[in-house]
RNA sequence: GGGUGGUUAGCUCAGCGGUAGAGCACUGUCCUCACACGACAGGGGUCACAGGUUCAAACCCUGUACCACCCACCA
């Protein structure tokens, strides 16, 4: 071939733009990604094609942090990477709009409480109340509900648009919330499918209560404090003669003494069991008994049992049979109760009342303080209080310790299945491994039965009513539960089959449960959801199991292990083949940054600083489970591979674009363009493995190191032959640069979905007969079989006198392009043989003079070593010519 | 008290049997026909500590200390 017909000038790369503004570029992007429909969900690809991903809907409360920006992406990630190995992804985004936190968030936006017993007041419009709230106006429960509704509608479009902004592929037409009519249709078909199972019982006994919100909780949600607190020592009198101390923390719960117990070897105490001790102040004669919960160690190794100080006290009570004596009410205040009445006895009911008259109607805190000071002027408080640090219960979201307080609730059975739980959960792959131990603990460590009930309004209703006799009084042993072709029902409006509204309230009519069920009751089945359970039996072949659960380490205990339960209760399964736990994201002091105050660090706000890659990058860098440290220098290292990115694209399509007819593998014939593919090769053999492990984090950081190399090296040392090389060597270096960008540009883009889509467009697309990198095949080693193999080393040795010239010119302070004028290299035979198949590039590359160049041999083993002489300076180079001629 | 993860350069981390690595920060250079939103070079480490296994240990084993988290601990 002539010269002239193909070798082209270089075209100017007018047509591209000649700088990247992601941030005007992304928001467009992302809107032709949701014009061409890139990551719809297609049902009619077999499951075998399909990857199920369990989206974790984020708790609708306000605003999105930069803890979710990390683990979304995370997932968004491994979605990505699933697609362009060809699979149909099944990727949802739901919002987990139910309860407390809801309630609470329109409490507070708006100043209303919800009020049952107020009318629904239709069209009623509520304002934001900026500032102090003064007084909370109390409304309808339809109108709360309305209220909370409203406010959820608001927040998901924020989530949504922040989320199309970061470029999670999710596909918005599988988008569901949990509190809306299909969700409640779902949690209430489970409701009826466990309780026609036997599964789910209602039970009256004392549950765990927060006193502020009025609600019952369950043993998930609970969360230890350390609280100070003091022993306070009390003598009790024994009956027939003597007394004894038993130290306790809570004084306050005295009048609900129903015994007195010591270790049963407790020498001590071993002659009083079997008599009864009196207490102080209130009189109440107690039996003392043997108990081996009690420690000699502690306390002075006697303790009292109420109803409730604790979760001992509520198994001792419940074994023994002792009698009832609550105090504290479901708002927390003492009851109004009376010695001498019901299980409330005294040998002194006199002394009893007047004594209990001063805690009726107090708060815990001051019935202790009340109490104490009760007891010191009876001389029953002995000595001074012992300081004391304690680990107290709390509801998560509360602010008041959680006390026992015997209540109706139903309850999934967890106690009788632990067994089956932990093998539910030992078949499903943990990533990382470790966190499994995490599930097997909580397992193995559970003491109640799931109580999913709830006093609230915001929330999925109990699809349950209960038959009422001729005296009004409901029979809870037969709850009358709704039919599954009616669902969702509201016992509080609906009718349950047989009976008509009238009958509401009425001498053997019914009434409805008027609670609702837990959040996690609902956010348990979202794999059911996702999957049209009881509704699709097509789809639900084809979602349910999932592939990938995606979800943060600290609700192992709830979201994963509830899910496992109800999967196995209802479908006799695992919920997923895979759990990904991803890590934290912690300040400096190591909290965690959702929970850390400060909130100027807002994912909005620094997306208007930082690309979405960039964020992106972040999040791709940190391994599953491991937490990682918020650092915005991370960002603007992101920043710069992007822009690195774009610039390297733009400058191999330069050269690219000079070759007349298409490019192909069989083009790459030059050793050094072969020894660069072939690494290239090992890179996406053990990406595309790590990846299929969701060690993507592994992936990003070998691919951009290796993307790195490419730039500072093997385009330094082919650009000039792809400029001005021969036809062949330059067709060579020309395919070797347009199936490398294509590689990277694959490679990253589950990462930097933006900027690598940006520049696939100009080249790659076409090429590829692929207008998206994202709908583009995951690179393979395959791609590249019909080319013959290339010796690694003919790279690294050209890398190696490149590295070793501008050593010597940074030495030097030179230039890069300042010319070499001799150039000494000692290496061994094979290296010797490797470095000569790319000398003209290196020669070109380095500026060396080929006249400089001396290459001697030395042993097999030899490093290789190159000595590097730079040109005088021109003015030293005229100096001595100048002299010369003298 | 039980468990899990961690401790590697000033900072953030990779490496997990074969001569200590990256990025950031720092220092010094260089406008080289993609990129100064860039490039090149340089300084910087008893790989927490103590034992052990091995020809060879940051890496495996045992123990200790410290950090974080999960669970338990309410007399």
């Amino acid at each position: 071939m002539e010269n002239n017909e193909t070798d082209q000038i270089q075209k100017p790369a007018e047509d591209l733009p000649k700088a990247y503004d992601p941030l005007v570029r992304e928001p467009e992007i992302a809107q032709e990604w949701e014009n061409d429909k890139i990551y719809a969900y297609d049902s009619s690809v077999p499951r075998k094609n399909t990857f199920v991903i369990d989206t974790p809907p984020p708790t609708v409360s306000g605003a999105l942090h930069i803890g979710h920006v990390f683990s979304y992406v995370q997932t968004d990630i491994i979605a990505r990477y699933q697609r362009m190995c060809g699979k149909n992804i099944f990727y949802p985004m739901g919002w987990d709009d139910n309860g407390l936190p809801t309630e609470r968030r329109v409490q507070n936006l708006y100043g209303v409480r919800c009020d049952p017993s107020v009318p629904y007041e239709p069209g009623a419009k509520f304002e934001k109340i900026s500032g102090k709230i003064k007084e909370y106006r109390n409304i309808s429960r339809k109108n709360f509900l309305e209220l909370c509704a409203l406010q959820t509608k608001e927040d998901e479009k924020k989530y949504e648009a922040l989320w199309r902004r970061l470029g999670i592929s999710v596909d918005w037409t599988k988008n569901y919330n949990t509190v809306g009519e299909y969700c409640r249709r779902v949690s209430q078909r489970s409701f009826l499918d466990l309780f026609k199972k036997g599964r789910i019982y209602n039970a009256e006994t004392p549950a765990l209560w927060d006193t502020t919100f009025r609600t019952a909780v369950a043993q998930a949600e609970v969360e230890d404090r350390e609280q100070k607190g003091n022993f306070h020592d009390l003598k009790f009198q024994v009956e027939g003669g003597g007394e004894f101390i038993i130290s306790t923390t809570r004084p306050e719960l005295l009048a609900a003494c129903v015994a007195v117990v010591a270790n049963p070897r407790d020498e001590r105490y071993k002659k009083l069991f079997g008599k009864n001790a009196i207490t102080p102040l209130f009189k109440a004669r107690v039996p003392i008994r043997a108990s081996k919960h009690a420690d000699p160690e502690k306390g002075t190794g006697i303790l009292m049992v109420c109803t409730f100080g604790d979760i001992a006290d509520v198994e001792y009570w419940r074994k023994e049979n002792l009698p009832l004596r609550q105090l504290i009410g479901r708002d927390g205040r003492f009851l109004n109760i009376k010695f001498g009445e019901g299980a409330f006895e005294s040998t002194d009911c006199e002394a009893a009342n007047a004594a209990y008259s001063k805690l009726a109607g107090l708060y815990a805190k001051k019935a202790k303080a009340v109490s104490v000071e009760m007891l010191r002027e009876s001389g029953d408080l002995v000595g001074e209080l012992k300081p004391t640090v304690q680990a107290v219960k709390f509801y998560e979201k509360g602010e008041l310790p959680l006390e026992f307080v015997p209540c109706r609730q139903w309850y999934i059975k967890l106690l009788d299945n632990q067994a089956m739980l932990l093998e539910q959960g030992r078949r499903v792959k943990w990533h990382p491994e470790y966190m499994f131990k995490r599930y097997e603990q909580w397992v193995e460590g559970l003491n109640q039965d799931w109580c999913i009930s709830r006093q609230r309004y915001f929330g999925v209703p109990l699809p349950v009513w209960y038959p009422l006799d001729a005296e009004c009084n409901p029979d809870y042993s037969k709850p009358i539960v709704a039919t599954p072709d009616k669902l969702p029902v509201d016992p509080q409006s609906d009718c349950p089959a047989g009976y008509s509204e009238e009958q509401r309230g009425k001498p053997n009519g019914f009434i409805g449960d008027p609670d609702v069920m837990d959040t996690w009751a609902t956010s348990s089945l979202t794999p059911l959801i996702s999957s049209g359970w009881g509704e699709d039996s097509d789809s639900h072949a084809k979602i349910f199991p999932a592939d990938l659960r995606p979800q943060a380490h600290e609700i192992i205990r709830s979201w994963a292990f509830y899910t496992i339960t109800k999967a196995w209760m209802h479908e006799s399964n695992i919920p997923w083949y895979n759990i990904a736990l991803s890590g934290w994201v912690v300040a400096n002091d190591h909290s965690k940054m959702s929970k850390s105050k400060g909130g100027a660090i807002t994912p909005e706000n620094l997306l208007q600083k930082y690309p979405a890659d960039a964020l992106r990058y972040w999040s791709g860098k940190a391994k599953l489970g491991q937490d990682t440290m918020y650092d915005e220098s991370v960002f603007k290292v992101g920043k710069r591979l992007v822009t690195k990115l774009f610039n390297a694209s733009k400058f191999a399509l330069l050269q690219i674009r000079g070759a007349q007819a298409p490019l192909s593998a069989a083009d790459i014939k030059h050793a050094l363009d072969r020894s660069w593919v072939e690494q290239l090769k090992i890179l996406v053999s053990q990406a595309g493995e790590n990846m299929r492990n969701f060690e993507y984090a592994a992936v990003l950081l070998a691919v951009e190191s290796s993307f790195w190399d490419f730039c500072d090296n093997y385009l330094e040392l082919v650009k000039g032959r792809a400029y001005e090389g021969n036809p062949e060597d330059r067709r060579s270096a020309q395919a070797s640069l347009e199936w490398t960008l294509s590689v990277y540009l694959r490679l990253f883009a589950p990462f930097l979905p933006f900027i690598t889509d940006e520049t696939w467009k100009w080249h790659s697309a076409a090429k590829h007969g692929c207008d998206s990198v994202h709908k583009a095949s995951w690179p393979s080693a395959d791609e590249m079989k019909e080319m013959k193999a290339g010796e690694v080393s003919v790279y690294l040795t050209a890398k190696k006198i490149l590295e070793a010239v501008r050593a010597k010119k940074a030495a030097e302070k030179r230039s890069v392009k300042w010319p070499v004028s001799g150039l000494k290299i000692e290496a061994s035979k094979a290296d010797i043989k490797a470095l000569e198949a790319s000398l003209a590039d290196v020669l070109l590359a380095c500026c060396i003079d080929r006249k400089g160049l001396a290459i001697a041999e030395k042993d097999d083993d030899a490093e290789i070593k190159a000595e590097v002489f730079l040109a005088a300076p021109e003015e030293d180079v005229k100096q001595q010519e100048a002299s010369s001629e003298k």
